[in-house]
DNA sequence: ACTTGTTTCCAACATTTGATGGAGAACCAT
DNA sequence: ATGGTTCTCCATCAAATGTTGGAAACAAGT
């Protein structure tokens, strides 16, 4: 039986799924603490109660919204791993470049989110995300830095950290680095891709020396 | 005549410094939203209107520490420019990543200040900062990707920012990334540097094809 | 029409939170 | 000691916030 979050997923159109992508664009902004139910209930255009009727408490909310990101993000590391299968690693950083950007640059609460969960101590504390741990053993086997996704070193999860956080930085911090590059929105997002490529490919295809 | 912030940095001792640091620390931890007045007094051992006589409104507070917080930045910053002062570019990004690695990680909530400012918007905005261009600016001369100050074009900036953000990513994350990667602080931050130089310096050293 | 179950809203609640007024200490020069 | 200034706390306020009970609206089967 599909669990509670699964149905609003695939009813985005229900009140359940309405009130969690509303929840998402907000704590996405703000951040658990900067979020309020009733801000997340006016958005939507319902009472509060409502909103309580549907999901409990905020907190229980906010870790619906963690947990349908990182379904988002599962598929679409996986959708990348199908695009790129085969192809060596240059090309495999590039295209995951490329398709990353472009979908944290449409989803911009995405990023926001991640960072959230990774750098802000919640007050009440919830259990630690054992999600974030898979795709990055995901990734260091795609990257061919792992042999084994149970065996990944801690230098092949650092490598692929420092690649994945180079990514969602500049989605994330669009609003504040963008008026200082002084680009528009199309703009920005060239410059970041070509500026994670001129970053991150040569470190991994140099010759060693 | 020194501004208020300018007498409690000098004397850190006194109430005003006293409340500084503590708010500091715990909006480092729990952003803006997360931190209330009541905690920051209680980290002091004061009462609140205690610190209300000193900063007046939490607002003002935070702008307070945000400002303390680019100054340092900003005579680290200055510190590493000396110690590098015509070396070659891998040496000064070698210096550079392991000063400032140690800096941030033992000042924590430095980093994390800056992501919540880069990333976060405040439900009550403040105005746009332009301490962050500077340094920037400087960055990017000191690296050679700008001649003038006055006029970094966008692609170098994104690089330095690129830079920029994977370093105060894994002193930021350190309590979400150590644990999966099962590593002690010391090796933890011994891999961060490694890693950092093996992405960073690559991109930054190789000869043009 | 009547029952039964689901969904929505109104009203209210207890806490928490940002903020202040005013009374007393503490300090200090005279 | 006295007067003035600076500092600290207690008590309190109004607004915001998380959360709930219960009544109405709605839907659907019989």
């Amino acid at each position: 039986m599909p669990s509670p979050l699964e149905k609003a997923r695939q009813a985005p159109d229900s009140m359940k799924g309405r009130i969690l992508s509303a929840a998402r664009k907000l704590f996405g902004e703000y951040g658990f603490h900067g979020v309020t139910t009733r801000m997340i209930a006016k958005a939507v255009g319902i009472d509060i109660s409502t909103l309580y009727y549907h999901w409990g408490e905020k907190q229980d909310l906010y870790e619906a919204v963690l947990t349908d990101l990182n379904e988002d993000i599962r598929l679409k590391l996986r959708e990348i791993e199908k695009l790129v299968h085969g192809k060596p690693l240059d090309v495999r950083l590039e295209v995951a470049i490329d398709v990353m950007s472009d979908y944290l640059f449409h989803n911009p609460e995405a990023s926001n989110l991640m960072l959230f969960s990774y750098f802000v101590k919640t007050r009440t504390r919830s259990d630690l995300d054992t999600r974030m741990t898979e795709h990055l053993a995901n990734i260091a086997v795609a990257m061919g830095l792992a042999l084994d996704k149970t065996h990944v070193p801690p230098q092949a999860n650092a490598r692929v950290l420092a690649v994945w956080n180079s990514i969602i930085n500049f989605a994330s911090g669009e609003n504040y680095f963008r008026p200082m590059l002084s680009l528009d929105r199309d703009a920005y997002l060239e410059v970041v891709k070509e500026t994670l490529k001129f970053i991150l490919i040569p470190a991994f295809t140099r010759k060693d020396s």
